[in-house]
DNA sequence: AGCGTCAATTGACACCGTCAATATACGCGA
DNA sequence: TCGCGTATATTGACGGTGTCAATTGACGCT
């Protein structure tokens, strides 16, 4: 019980309360973690969060935000060491899926939990959209390079809806897996990069496209 | 308040509170609807819904398996239609996709509330089952018929996979979409097409896969 | 030393899910 | 026709939750 807190107090306390929160709101549901609870893990009495976070919502929002941002620095950090585009694209899948297998509670929390209020918190839309940047960059160059063609927002909507797909799908356990799931990732990147490698996007759907 | 209460009846009452539960979980959340006031909506007392269904998870459950008996409908009717399994495969993704952007409510509650105890509703991953059956009958066809090759189970997959991100994206708006969903629609489909229309995925993924 | 101030705790309120007890109205045999 | 039994609906009650207001407590400064 200190008198003041320095800004580092503060910054160490909504830490570590994020670092209990993450867990408990990727393992028993946004809903089913109590304030009290966490408090209580955290060593606190009911209400000192209060001085912390405005609110439940405002929890969430810390925990996300802090988590894109991870995922934010990983994938820029790629992005520099990477310099040739293509190559870049499928290193930036492989870091997207290695996020989201190495730390599934950041990612089920990141993505799975519906944050109705997203729009409110004006630096955890900032973070969002610095993790996927890259991304649309990489594609930006790679169309510039030649390599692929197509309209840049498609491809990698295209491309980010594959990764997520499967990564969704997994953590929720809907691919029965005996097999493992890294080979199914490769298999989606190789399927998104050849699909993608070709054709502008552009041209009405032919019909019967199933033909190789 | 009849004395004796026909099966009918019963489906009925099921009936009218699942479809005001589905909207509210869809809009609010499943945290934030309240089964008061649902019953508040329904016009009956608070404690009313408990005669027919066990608790609140309960509910939740029987609105997720009827959406999932709905779209199974939706894809066996497709199955029947369709002869051809190549041309079966699109509509089965056509379908999928207009199901989702038809009733967003029903796909946002089937998939992105995160249900715990899923296992525990038998009769619920029966209808998950049956609704992604003719996918995969298609796919086995596809393979058997030469049209596609790989492992069947990774393929369903990797279309599955494609499609749920591209809904599951475009429903939490993290499309920023002046476009619109179904021209992405489209080109995702195509992309998996085509992507799925080649090579046997069970070689070791090589180096630099974004080369056409 | 003691006061002012800020952090932390406790109290309180409304609401929630859920079960037990109560009230209610109908069907049916007398 | 009456009234009883029973299936149904309602109300009461309990523990728990998010959150705000009031209270307590401890430290720094004069």
């Amino acid at each position: 019980m200190p008198k003041i807190l320095t800004p580092n107090d503060v910054l160490q306390f909504r830490q570590r309360l994020c670092d209990l929160a993450l867990k408990a709101f990727a393992e028993q549901g946004v809903e089913g973690v109590s304030l009290r609870g966490l408090a209580a893990a955290a060593g606190c009495s009911r209400t000192t969060p209060y001085r912390y976070f405005k609110n439940k919502a405002d929890i969430l929002a810390a925990v996300r935000q802090a988590q894109f941002q991870r995922m934010a620095d990983d994938t820029e950090a790629v992005a520099r060491r990477v310099p040739d585009p293509d190559e870049r694209l499928v290193a930036l899948a492989r870091a997207y899926l290695s996020f989201a297998l190495a730390t599934p509670d950041a990612y089920r929390v990141m993505y799975s939990v519906a944050q109705h209020d997203e729009q409110r918190y004006p630096e955890l839309v900032r973070q969002i959209n610095r993790a996927q940047q890259p991304m649309m960059t990489a594609v930006d160059e790679a169309i510039e390079n030649g390599s692929i063609k197509g309209d840049p927002i498609n491809i990698v909507h295209v491309l980010w809806a594959g990764l997520h797909g499967v990564i969704s799908l997994h953590l929720s356990d809907k691919l029965h897996m005996g097999r493992n799931i890294d080979e199914l990732a490769e298999v989606m990147i190789r399927s998104l990069s050849r699909a993608v490698a070709s054709k502008p996007s552009t041209q009405p759907a032919t019909r019967r496209v199933l033909e190789a």
